[in-house]
DNA sequence: GTCTATAATCGGATAGAC
DNA sequence: GTCTATCCGATTATAGAC
């Protein structure tokens, strides 16, 4: 999942398609108004079928908005395993931030239906939060901490480095509005974005480098 | 505006009571769900007066948001006065940094509604970022660009380097339910928000001076 | 000036048609 | 198996009471 494609026309000729169409309509919807203010009209309209049939594909409003968050979170462990031990720390940190930009850019939509979750105390993926990404956090932490005490990283608390990463790659893609308005109203080309992303890599890296 | 205080009981005994009871409430439920997931009646519950006289006090539902988001834009250009050209780059950046990181702290509410709104297009503040916010971004980032021709700071592109401070400021308020989560469901302590908001001056300190 | 009963519309969901 | 007419509660806003 998470893409769009696909013809418009021939798109709704199948069950499978029908279901696709309403999944990326809500993904868009939930993405911009969240899960109370988005309605399942406008994203049935989206989808291009009749408001009542929406219901036969997706039981409830809340069942299709967890098909959708499910499928944001199978993505963000996806990004998650980029960050790699095995590697050396600059290695591993470029790997890793690069690998999340470019999720924000490719997938903008999932990063802001994350964001909206969270924003509203995060009824749906709280669960995911207090295990999986605990989990991530305090395996990722250990190693950052080898890294500091080899003298690689200097020192620091390891979790408000990841936050800065993840508020950073978070930022490209939930922000991309005011960014758009700050770039004669148009949205970052591809050479902008991946100045951005350089740019994002080199000054994390001098920052937490040690020597 | 913007903190909210007073006797809950009192309050509401005078026309500026009920008035601000309403703004607050207003600001909390339009933080939580939007402009459009938000109801009249929520934050009519909220502010302790029955549903339908919240109207006598604010005629519509967009004037309430108008008044709680011109609020918003009020604090933030007082953040943004912080950034000072008259000291060094490092305590420009450094007082910028922490006043922003201090005002997520203080109004996380004001943080999340500002966010709320740009994730949906930024319908009604988009005036204000392609005026106020390009001005002050034009003229911060030739500030900057005479920093790095000084030799103060690295050579990069200034605004991608605010970009990171937007970010990371806008998150410690947005994300604070996953800052919690990956807390031991405790919010961050006034100790752990000053060596974070530490650790990010000196991270980006390091990422952009020169020498 | 302040508040509330009520209108008008919207939104989620279902029973039953095709 | 697929779709829609329709129900009913929620929501915004107002007209008019106090």
């Amino acid at each position: 999942m998470t893409a769009e494609t696909a013809p418009r026309s021939s798109r709704l000729s199948t069950r499978e398609g029908r279901e696709r169409a309403i999944f990326d309509a809500a993904r868009a919807v939930f993405a911009e108004y969240g899960f109370k203010g988005a309605t399942t009209a406008e994203i049935a309209k989206r989808a291009g079928i009749p408001k009542a049939n929406l219901h036969y594909y997706f039981p409830t409003k809340e069942a299709l908005y967890r098909a959708v968050t499910e499928d944001v979170l199978t993505a963000w462990l996806e990004a998650a395993s980029s960050f790699d031990e095995t590697a050396d720390p600059a290695g591993a940190i470029a790997t890793y931030i690069g690998a999340k930009m470019d999720m924000a850019r490719a997938d903008p939509i999932g990063s802001r239906i994350w964001a909206s979750e969270i924003l509203r105390g995060a009824p749906v993926i709280g669960d995911f939060l207090e295990t999986t990404l605990v989990d991530w956090l305090n395996s990722r932490e250990a190693i950052v901490r080898r890294w500091i005490s080899e003298g690689k990283l200097v020192p620091m608390e390891p979790r408000y480095f990841f936050y800065l990463i993840w508020a950073t790659t978070q930022h490209y893609a939930d922000f991309e509005g005011q960014m758009v308005a700050l770039n004669r109203g148009q949205p970052l080309s591809e050479a902008q974005f991946e100045t951005a992303k350089a740019q994002v890599i080199e000054t994390l890296l001098r920052g937490v480098l040690r020597g």
